[in-house]
DNA sequence: AACGCTTAATAAGCATGCTTATTAATAGCA
DNA sequence: TGCTATTAATAAGCATGCTTATTAAGCGTT
């Protein structure tokens, strides 16, 4: 009764990252980290004093979006934000101490499921796939941050 | 200041689905439409009749995601629900005639995102990450819905 | 100094996804 | 038949992401 579904990128690769995402946070329930956070965390930790715009640059979100996280991160004690010095808008963004082991403790459940993921495909592929994906990820940040010309036309 | 982000699978699959869904939404925007309820229409014009948990079957996501999806969709007189014959507990779902040519209309957008994606990759690069991304799309749902072993260790 | 432009962060409101809990109906067994 | 199990759908509550709008601060030009 029911036909192949329209295994298109778009579905295919949203399939994937949510289902990816599902079973990274079933495991990391413990740890109490979603993968925004813990991405927003990692982030961080190569760029302690950031700004929250420099940050969400860096993660390709909406400031707002990364606002929110680090809200809950900062409730967590995980993150914490200092004025910057001459610049009363701008918050900077620093890491608190129980952030280190906690980052520390989560990557063996990000490589597990990674294996998970990856069984039955091939060394050469996944290189490929990491490397397509990172294309895509350019493409797509450099299309829809001019997207004017489609909006004209519509 | 800022350095090299980590690039692991969990975060570039995330960033590059999040990204081309952004991306497909921008276009289809004019009609309405998010990715989520294309989807929907997509797998239910060729399963007409199914019920909501056997079309969330199909969709890997949970009943209750897809339900209130099917009230946006319903609102929108796309999608109409019918009882069934027997079963009162169920609802069979059809596409209503203003569904079809919108279906037919949204294909080109998701073939102008598929190219903008997939600009710089090799042709048989594409092939081996749709091939590797349905793979994972089966490892993971085998994964995450028998994950007791993992509950239980923890 | 005062005006207006830009920028950083946040607010409001929405859609999608999840988990957990509830309701209503069916199915199965004593 | 009647009790219990299961099943289908939905409700409640939360996190993440977006767009659009607002507030506050800094910058620049006159």
């Amino acid at each position: 009764m029911s036909s192949v579904p329209p295994h298109t990128l778009c579905f295919l690769l949203n399939d994937a990252a949510r289902l990816l995402r599902k079973r990274f946070e079933q495991k990391a329930r413990n740890f109490g980290l979603t993968r925004a956070q813990w991405q927003a965390l990692a982030y961080l930790s190569r760029n302690e004093g950031v700004s929250q715009g420099a940050l969400a640059e860096l993660l390709d979100i909406e400031p707002i979006t990364l606002g929110r996280t680090i809200d809950r991160l900062e409730a967590q004690q995980l993150v914490e934000r200092r004025p910057h010095e001459r610049d009363r808008r701008i918050w900077r963004l620093y890491l608190r101490d129980a952030a280190r082991p906690l980052l520390e403790a989560i990557k063996p459940i990000a490589e597990e499921t990674r294996l998970e993921a990856f069984a039955g495909v091939a060394e050469a592929d996944r290189e490929t796939v990491m490397r397509a994906l990172e294309t895509m990820r350019l493409n797509l940040i450099e299309a829809s941050s001019a997207p004017a010309r489609d909006r004209e036309r519509a």
